[in-house]
RNA sequence: UGGGGUGUCGUCAAGUGGCAAGACACGGGGUUUUGGACCCCGCAUUCGGAGGUUCGAAUCCUCCCACCCCAGCCA
C-alpha cells in the first residue's frame, strides 16, 4: 500500500541540497537523449529517476534532446522517443527542449572562452590531437597554437562559422591542462567544423558544440539544479564543473553519476541491440524480444510493470547487472492482478466424450479472474469433442505427474470432470492423434456431490466452438546471462549467443471462441500457460495473433527440469 | 607503472561506530476448480583480504587484492 519512501543516495543529497536552501529550494531535473537511437529499459531506469525525483520534490522534468551531432540524428527519433517517454508514463508539459535551441548562444559563450584566453583554435588534425593527447601514463604536449592570440581565434572562430574551413581543419579547444591525469582535461575539443546538415537547423550550422560544451550549458541554461548521469561521466564533472566556472554562468548545476541498467540474458549498448537489427537477429527494433520500449510494449509488457522494476532495483554506483527474473516477476505481478483469463490450448490434442450427446452444445460460466469478481464473467461453450493440451496426456505417467492418462480422471476447469478411456494411434507413426474418455454428469461446474478429489484441472476449448490463433512464444533472446562479458571471453561475436528458440511460433491454436473480438494490445492471462497480448502490429480481423509476454511460474517444469539432470 | 570509481546473501540493495533491512531467486509447509495466485517459515555469526584503533567496526586508520571507466573532431 503505503510504499516506503525512496532513499537512494541521490535523493539522500537532494533532500540535504534542500536544507541548505542550496537551489533556492528549487529541484530540476532533466531526461537528455540523443535522437539517434530507441529509448530501451536502461532509459527506463533514468526515466524514472529524474521524473520521478521532480515528481518526489514538487519539482521539474524537461525532456531535453541532446542533439549536437547531426550525422544520425533525426525527427523520426525525437517522436519515437516522445511517444516512448509518454508511453512510460511520464509528461513533461512545455517543459521539450533541444540543444540545437541553443546554438546561438552556445556560441556566444563559445566567444566569450576565447575573448578570456580559455579557449583557442587549434589547427592540428585530428590525428596531431590524438599524438599530442599523451596516454594515460604520459603527460601530453601542448598545441602549436595552444598560445594563438584571441584575436586569431575569434577570427578563425567566426569563419570557422562563416564554412570557409573543411570539416576537421580547426577545432576550438579549452586551454585547460595538457599534463592533468584527467584525459577530459587536455584541451579538449570543444567545437568541431561538420558541413552535415542538421534534422532541426537544417544548414544554418557548420561548427557543432560537443557534448562536454553542450550538456552542461544547456542545463546552466534550463535552471537545472540536479543533472543526472551514467559512472561513465565521472571523469568528465571536472571538465562540466570547470566550463560552468569559467563562464560563470547564473547557475552551476550538480552532475551526481549513478550505474546504469545491465539486465541479465539481454545486452543494452546501442551498438549491440543495432547489430542484431542489422544482422536481421530480430525483426526490427521493436521486436519483441528486444529490451527497447518499443519492443515491450509489443510485447505486451505494461508501462506499470516497468515502472515497479525500476524502483525495485533501486540507484547506486556499482556496476551490476539485474536478473531478468525481477523484471519477469514485476510484469507477472501487475497482470496477476489485472488481466482477465482465458482458456487456449496452444498444442491440441482432441479428446471425445464418448457418453456425451453428439449434437449436445452447453455453455459454463467461468469468472474473469478467480480473485476479483469485480471483472465478471463470460461463457464458454462446452461439447462432445474438445482439444486439451497435448502437455497434459501422458500414456505412461509417472506418479508426480497429476494430469490426463489411461484410467486417470482430472478436471476440466469450470466444466465436468473426465476419464481417459482410450487412446487412438496413427497406426504408422505411433503418434496419439485422439483420446477417448467419458464425463461424469454429476460433476457439471467441476464440483464432484461425492465429494472425491481429482489431482488436477487442465484448460480445454470446445473443438468445433473455437477460434483459430497463431501463438509467438518468446524467450530470452540470449542462452547466457551476460552476452558481452562471454563473447569476449571466448574470443566470438556476441552474436553467438542469440538464442536460438527465442521465438516459436505456433499457428493452430486453439483459443476460445470469445477472444476473436479482442483488441489489439489486450492482454489475457491464459490459463496454465502465461500471459498473452493480441499483437498490435500483425493481428487482424481475419487473423488472430498473440504475443506470449511471460509464462506463469511453472513448478512442473521446474521439477522435470531437475529431475533431468 | 596515471587518474577517476566500485567491492555487503546466487542477483539487486539498505546500513554512515552499538551488534547485518527489504526484494527477486532458492528450499520447506499450508491453501487452492490455474502444479498459477495467496499465506506461513527458512535462507550472510558476517560485510573483497590482512593488520590496526576502540568496551564495541560493514561503518574509522593502514596496506593489499579484484573489477569498471577515461587516450572520438560520439554522447
Amino acid at each position: 500500500m503505503a510504499k516506503p519512501p525512496s532513499t537512494d543516495f541521490i535523493r539522500v543529497i537532494i533532500t540535504k541540497d534542500l536544507q541548505a536552501n542550496k537551489h533556492d529550494g528549487r529541484v530540476a531535473t532533466r531526461f537528455p537523449p540523443e535522437p539517434n537511437g530507441y529509448l530501451h529499459i536502461g532509459h527506463a531506469k533514468s526515466i524514472c529517476l529524474n521524473f520521478g525525483i521532480a515528481a518526489d520534490y514538487k519539482g521539474t522534468c524537461n525532456l531535453r534532446f541532446d542533439d549536437t551531432d547531426p550525422s544520425g540524428e533525426s525527427i523520426e527519433y525525437v517522436d519515437a522517443i516522445k511517444a516512448d517517454v509518454r508511453w512510460l508514463g511520464f509528461e513533461w508539459n512545455d517543459r521539450e527542449f533541444f540543444a540545437s535551441d541553443y546554438f546561438e548562444q552556445l556560441y556566444q559563450y563559445a566567444l566569450q572562452l576565447i575573448k578570456a584566453g580559455k579557449a583557442y583554435i587549434c589547427s592540428l588534425s585530428p590525428d596531431e590531437i590524438r599524438e599530442h593527447r599523451g596516454t594515460l601514463t604520459e603527460p601530453g604536449k601542448e598545441s602549436p597554437y595552444r598560445n594563438r592570440s584571441a584575436e586569431e581565434s575569434l577570427d578563425l572562430f567566426e569563419r570557422m562559422r562563416a564554412g570557409e574551413f573543411a570539416d576537421g581543419a580547426h577545432v576550438l579547444r579549452a586551454r585547460i591542462d595538457m599534463a592533468s591525469p584527467n584525459l577530459n582535461m587536455r584541451d579538449p575539443v570543444l567545437y568541431r567544423i561538420k558541413k552535415v546538415p542538421h534534422y532541426r537547423t537544417g544548414d544554418q550550422w557548420c561548427i557543432y558544440p560537443m557534448y562536454d560544451f553542450a550538456h552542461c550549458l544547456s542545463d546552466a541554461i534550463e535552471g537545472i539544479t540536479h543533472s543526472l548521469c551514467t559512472l561513465e561521466f565521472e571523469n568528465n564533472r571536472p571538465l562540466y564543473d570547470w566550463i560552468l566556472d569559467e563562464l560563470k554562468t547564473p547557475c552551476h548545476p550538480q552532475q551526481i553519476e549513478f550505474a546504469r541498467l545491465n539486465l541479465s540474458y539481454t545486452v543494452m549498448s546501442k551498438r549491440m541491440l543495432a547489430d542484431l537489427v542489422g544482422k536481421g537477429l530480430v525483426s526490427g527494433w521493436s521486436d519483441p524480444r528486444m529490451p527497447t520500449l518499443a519492443g515491450m510494449r509489443r510485447r505486451g509488457y505494461t508501462p506499470d510493470a516497468i515502472r515497479t522494476f525500476c524502483e525495485r532495483i533501486g540507484v547506486a554506483k556499482n556496476d551490476s547487472v539485474v536478473d531478468m527474473e525481477l523484471l519477469e516477476h514485476c510484469v507477472r505481478d501487475d497482470l496477476n492482478e489485472h488481466a482477465p483469463r482465458a482458456m487456449a490450448v496452444l498444442r491440441p490434442l482432441k479428446v471425445i466424450i464418448d457418453n456425451y450427446p453428439a449434437d449436445k452444445t452447453e455453455e459454463f460460466d467461468a469468472p474473469n479472474h478467480p480473485q476479483d469478481p469485480g471483472m465478471g464473467s463470460r461463457k464458454i461453450p462446452f461439447s462432445r469433442e474438445l482439444y486439451i493440451e497435448q502437455d497434459d496426456f501422458l500414456e505412461d505417467a509417472p506418479k508426480k505427474f497429476f494430469r490426463l492418462a489411461p484410467g486417470r480422471e482430472v478436471r476440466l476447469r469450470y466444466a465436468y470432470f473426465i476419464k481417459c478411456e482410450q487412446v487412438i494411434k496413427d497406426k504408422k507413426t505411433g503418434e496419439i492423434t485422439e483420446i477417448h474418455c467419458t464425463y461424469d454428469p454429476e460433476t457439471r461446474g467441476g464440483y464432484a456431490p461425492d465429494n472425491r478429489k481429482v489431482k488436477a484441472t487442465i484448460h480445454w476449448v470446445s473443438a468445433p466452438l473455437c477460434q483459430e490463433a497463431e501463438v509467438r512464444l518468446y524467450d530470452r533472446l540470449f542462452t547466457v546471462a551476460n552476452p558481452g562479458a562471454e563473447a569476449e571471453k571466448a574470443g566470438t561475436e556476441f552474436t553467438a549467443f542469440v538464442n536460438p528458440d527465442s521465438l516459436e511460433t505456433l499457428t493452430s491454436c486453439k483459443v476460445e471462441p470469445g477472444l476473436a473480438q479482442a483488441a489489439p494490445g489486450s492482454r489475457y492471462q491464459f490459463e496454465r500457460l502465461g500471459y498473452f497480448c493480441v499483437d498490435p502490429v500483425d493481428s487482424s480481423e481475419d487473423s488472430l495473433l498473440f504475443n506470449r509476454i511471460v509464462t506463469l511460474r511453472d513448478t512442473w517444469a521446474k521439477m522435470q527440469e531437475k529431475d533431468g539432470k
